[in-house]
DNA sequence: ACTCAGCCTCTTTTT
DNA sequence: GAGGCTGAGT
C-alpha cells in the first residue's frame, strides 16, 4: 500500500505534491496556465479516498460534465475499483439540480420540475411584457432577461430587489420603472409552470440551505470535503452555496487562477478568489507557477500580454520546456481567406510532420467566427467538429420534438407547451392561446390545467376549437402513460410520429426539411445510446426525465462519437482547460477581440486581455495568430484593423508570416495622427505597425477616429484580379467606352462597390466597380 | 387560422 | 445573414 502510494505521488512534482497530501482545513490553489492543475485535483481526491475517506463525503465541483467524467475515470484508474462512482462530481447546476430534485418539494417544486433555458426564459419574459402592455422597445426581452439574471446570481430575489432603491432608482433611470413588476410575474410564472431557469438552480440551493437548516445540515455532513475548480469564474450564488455547505468541517480546497477570470458577464466574481483567505483565516495557500503545457516563447510571450493588466494576483508563471518555434502571425485580406489561410496551414503541418487532425484547434472569439473556417476546412477535405455555438439541442425541430418530451414529464411547462400546442398546424391559434394564457393566469393554474377543465372555465371559445383543444390534451395522457412504462426512446420514438412531426418535414421535401428530418432522427438514435448507457448505471433508470436533465444541462454536445481525429472548432470560452499542440488563434482584430462591447472601462478591457491569454496558453508546441483587413459581419463587408493585443506580445516572440503580396492593395490615402492625408506611397510594409508607432501611446481612441476617417476600401477576394476600387466622390474618371465623368456616389463595399458617375457626354451610369475599368484622372 | 414577404434587430462570451 | 415579428392576403 504504501509503496503504491508513493509510486502514485510520485507522478507529481514537489509544488503540486503539497496541496495534493495538505490534510484537514481550507486551502486554496493558484495555479498558472499549465501547471497540472486538473491533475492536483484530480490525485487529491485520489488521496483523500486512498486515506479512507468514503467518496459519498466527497464533492467535487467541476468547469464542464466532460471535465467531471474524465476526472472520474482517471481516479478510478489511480485507486482501484469501481469506488470513484460514488462521488458527487459535476457542474455547479449539474449537481444542485440533482440535489434540488431531492429536496426542492421543500420550496414548493415537484421533483420533476422543469430546466428552462436562455431561449425559454426569453420567450416568457417577452410574453409578460406583452401582456402587461408595455413597449417592447424600451423593454427588450433579452435585456430584461440578462438583468433579472444578474439579479438571481447576486441573490437579489423580487423582495430585495423591492427593498433596494438603488436597484430601482437604476433601472427607473433606464425608463424601465416597472421592471420589479416583471421580474415578480416572472418568477410566479416559472414557479407556477415547475420550472426553474438556470440561475434558479444556484438561488433556489441557497434559499433551501439558508431557510431549512436541517437540509444544510444533511448536506454539510454528507460533503465534509469540498473541491472546486476555476474557482475565479464562481460567481456570488455558487460562492455562498459553498461557503454554507463548508461551514461545517471547513475541508475545502478551491483551485483557480485569477489571470483566466473570463466569466465576469455571467456574474463570476474574482474577489472570491482574492477573498479566500479572509474568509478562512487558517487557509493555506499554494502555487503552482511551473508550466508543463507550452514552449518557452508561448508561456514568455503569454507573460508579456497578461502583463498589461493592472488588477492581478503576483505571480511568475516559467517553463523548463523548449524554446520552441515563434508565435506565427499571419494577415489575411478576408476571413474567407483567413479560412483558407488556415486550412492550407493545417494540411501543410498534417503532411510535413504527421500530425494527427485532432492536434489542431482554432479558437475565435465569437461563434459567427466559425463559418469561413468551416468552409474552409470542408473544401481541403479536412475532418473538424464545432463545439458549442448554436448547438443541436437549440434547433428547431429538435427542441420541438423536446418540448413534447418535456411536457410529458411536466405539464406545467408553460413554454413547452406553447411551443407544441399548434405544431404541427392543428388549427389552434394565437388568439385561442391568449385566452387561455389569460384564464390561467385569473384562475392561478397553469394552463394545461384549463385546457383540462374547459366546461368548468368562463372561455370564449368556439366548440371546434374545444374539441381540438380536447383532443391534444388526450394525446399528450396518451404519451404520459406509455411513459410510465416504457424507456426515454420509445416514446420519443412514438411521440416523434404520432403527432405527425416527422411527417411534417419529410412531406416538405425541401433540402432543409430533410435536413430537419435527419436531425429529428439523430436526436433519436442520440435518445437510444443515452439510455443504453443509462442502463448501465446502477442508479440509473434511462427514462425521459434522466434524458431531458442530460440534455438541459449538457456543457457540450459531449457525445463523442464517430472519428476522435477532427480539428476541433470552438470558442475562446469554451477551450478553458483544454490543451491542443497547434492552436490557431483567428480574427484577433480590433472591435472584435477585444470585443466592441468591452471596451467601455479598463475592466472590461482586462478581461478581454485575459481572454487572450487563455487562448494562447492552450497551445502546446505552436500558435498561430490571423487577422483580416476586411471581415463579413452583420452580411456586410467591413474594415478591419490589428488587434491591440498583437502589439502587446513581445515582439521577439513573434514572427510574421504575411506575404508581401497581401499588402499590394494599397489605400488612395494614409492618414496621418494629425487627421492629415497624405497621398499614398506606395506598397506599404507593415502597415499597421507604421501607423502604431506613429501613434505612439495616446492610441485607442486615435485608431477609432482613424479608422473613421479611412477611405473603405474593398478588396478583392481573388488574388491577382486587379481591381480600381480607388474611387471616390467628385473623382475624375475615365472609362473605355463611356469616356470621362464624374463619380457622384459610392454604394456598397468590397466587390459589390459601385460607383455613380455622371459622364461628360450626359449620361449617369451605376458602375460595378469590379467589372468597370475606370481609369482615375486627378 | 395560416402563409409568406418584408422589415427589423442582432452577436460577445455560457450554464 | 439569420431568425423573429408584423401585416397583408388567402
Amino acid at each position: 500500500m504504501s509503496s503504491e502510494l508513493n509510486t502514485f505521488l510520485g507522478e507529481l512534482n514537489e509544488a503540486q505534491r503539497a496541496p495534493v497530501v495538505h490534510k484537514e482545513g481550507p486551502l486554496m490553489v493558484i495555479a498558472g496556465a499549465g501547471s497540472g492543475k486538473t491533475r492536483v485535483l484530480t490525485y487529491r481526491i485520489a488521496h483523500l479516498m486512498k486515506q479512507g475517506i468514503d467518496p459519498f463525503n466527497i464533492l467535487a465541483l467541476t468547469f464542464t460534465n466532460k471535465a467531471a467524467r474524465e476526472m472520474k475515470a482517471r481516479i478510478e484508474q489511480l485507486v482501484g475499483g469501481a469506488e470513484a462512482k460514488n462521488l458527487w462530481m459535476g457542474t455547479f447546476h449539474s449537481v444542485f439540480a440533482r440535489l434540488l430534485r431531492f429536496d426542492g418539494q421543500k420550496l414548493g417544486y415537484p421533483s420533476n420540475f422543469t430546466i428552462y433555458d436562455t431561449q425559454d426564459s426569453q420567450r416568457l419574459i417577452a410574453s409578460i411584457i406583452k401582456e402587461m402592455g408595455l413597449d417592447k422597445d424600451v423593454y427588450k426581452y433579452k435585456q430584461v432577461q440578462s438583468r433579472i439574471s444578474a439579479y438571481k446570481n447576486s441573490l437579489i430575489t423580487v423582495k430585495a430587489y423591492l427593498q433596494n432603491p438603488e436597484l430601482m432608482e437604476a433601472d427607473a433611470m433606464a425608463r424601465r420603472p416597472r421592471m420589479g413588476e416583471i421580474y415578480q410575474n416572472y418568477v410566479d410564472r416559472c414557479f407556477k409552470a415547475g420550472a426553474m431557469d438556470f440561475d434558479d438552480l444556484l438561488l433556489r440551493t441557497n434559499e433551501l440551505l439558508s431557510r431549512f437548516p436541517d437540509v444544510l445540515m444533511k448536506y454539510q455532513d454528507r460533503f465534509r470535503y469540498i473541491l472546486v475548480d476555476e474557482y475565479q469564474d464562481t460567481n456570488h450564488s455558487q460562492y455562498l452555496i459553498v461557503r454554507a455547505l463548508a461551514d461545517r468541517y471547513h475541508n475545502i480546497c478551491v483551485v483557480g487562477d485569477d489571470a483566466q477570470s473570463i466569466y465576469s458577464f455571467r456574474g463570476a466574481n474574482i474577489s472570491n478568489i482574492l477573498n479566500f483567505q479572509r474568509d478562512y483565516d487558517d487557509a493555506a495557500v499554494y502555487r503552482l507557477e511551473q508550466n508543463y503545457r507550452s514552449t518557452k516563447n508561448i508561456v514568455n510571450a503569454a507573460n508579456s500580454i497578461i502583463a498589461n493588466n493592472k488588477d492581478q494576483l503576483k505571480k511568475v508563471v516559467w517553463t523548463a520546456n523548449e524554446e520552441g518555434p515563434k508565435i506565427k502571425l499571419h494577415r489575411s485580406p478576408t476571413d474567407a481567406d483567413e479560412g483558407r489561410y488556415v486550412a492550407g496551414s493545417i494540411f501543410e503541418n498534417t503532411m510535413q510532420l504527421q500530425l494527427k487532425h485532432s492536434d489542431f484547434a482554432v479558437l475565435y472569439r465569437t461563434n459567427s467566427q466559425s463559418r469561413s473556417i468551416e468552409d474552409a476546412l470542408r473544401k481541403r477535405d479536412i475532418p473538424y467538429r464545432i463545439y458549442g455555438g448554436v448547438s443541436f439541442y437549440q434547433r428547431k425541430e429538435i427542441k420541438d420534438l423536446l418540448s413534447y418530451l418535456r411536457l410529458i414529464i411536466n405539464p406545467k411547462d408553460e413554454e413547452a407547451l406553447k411551443r407544441v400546442i399548434n405544431f404541427p398546424a392543428r388549427g389552434i391559434g394565437q388568439t385561442t392561446v391568449d385566452k387561455l394564457t389569460v384564464a390561467a393566469n385569473h384562475y392561478k393554474r397553469s394552463v394545461f390545467e384549463i385546457m383540462e377543465n374547459l366546461d368548468k372555465v368562463e372561455l370564449k371559445i368556439n366548440s371546434g376549437t374545444k374539441s381540438k383543444l380536447e383532443d391534444f390534451v388526450n394525446m399528450i395522457k396518451s404519451f404520459e402513460i406509455l411513459n410510465g412504462e416504457s424507456d426515454a426512446f420509445t416514446v420519443a420514438e412514438h411521440v416523434a410520429k404520432k403527432t405527425g412531426i416527422l411527417m411534417e418535414f419529410k412531406k416538405d421535401g425541401t433540402p432543409e426539411g430533410i435536413a430537419r428530418m435527419e436531425n429529428i432522427e439523430e436526436l433519436l438514435n442520440g435518445i437510444q445510446d443515452f439510455v443504453e448507457g443509462q442502463k448501465e448505471l446502477a442508479d440509473a433508470k434511462g427514462d425521459l426525465t434522466e434524458f431531458l436533465e442530460d440534455v438541459a444541462l449538457a456543457t457540450d454536445l459531449d457525445n463523442e462519437k464517430g472519428d476522435k481525429n477532427r480539428v476541433a472548432l470552438m470558442t475562446i470560452h469554451l477551450a478553458k482547460g483544454l490543451e491542443f499542440p497547434y492552436v490557431y488563434i483567428v480574427g484577433l482584430e480590433e472591435d472584435l477581440f477585444p470585443s466592441a462591447m468591452s471596451m467601455n472601462t479598463r475592466s472590461e478591457l482586462e478581461e478581454e486581455r485575459r481572454l487572450f491569454y487563455v487562448a494562447l496558453t492552450r497551445a502546446e508546441k505552436q500558435a498561430y495568430l490571423t487577422y483580416t483587413q476586411n471581415r463579413y459581419r452583420w452580411g456586410k463587408l467591413i474594415d478591419a484593423e490589428p488587434s491591440r493585443f498583437i502589439e502587446e506580445i513581445d515582439e521577439s516572440f513573434i514572427e510574421d508570416l504575411t506575404p508581401k503580396d497581401n499588402y499590394r492593395f494599397k489605400p488612395l490615402i494614409n492618414t496621418d495622427i494629425f487627421g492629415e492625408a497624405t497621398p499614398s506611397r506606395g506598397t506599404r510594409t507593415q502597415p499597421q505597425k507604421n501607423k502604431l508607432q506613429s501613434l505612439g501611446k495616446a492610441r485607442s481612441s486615435e485608431l477609432k477616429k482613424l479608422r473613421r476617417l479611412k477611405p473603405n476600401l474593398g478588396t478583392p477576394s481573388t488574388p491577382g484580379a486587379e481591381i480600381n476600387l480607388d474611387v471616390s466622390e467628385g473623382t475624375t474618371v475615365n472609362h473605355s467606352r463611356f469616356g470621362r465623368g464624374t463619380v457622384l456616389k459610392i454604394e456598397g463595399t468590397g466587390v459589390d462597390k459601385k460607383a455613380e458617375v455622371r459622364f461628360e457626354r450626359g449620361e449617369v451610369k451605376k458602375l460595378l466597380l469590379r467589372f468597370a475599368k475606370l481609369e482615375v484622372l486627378d
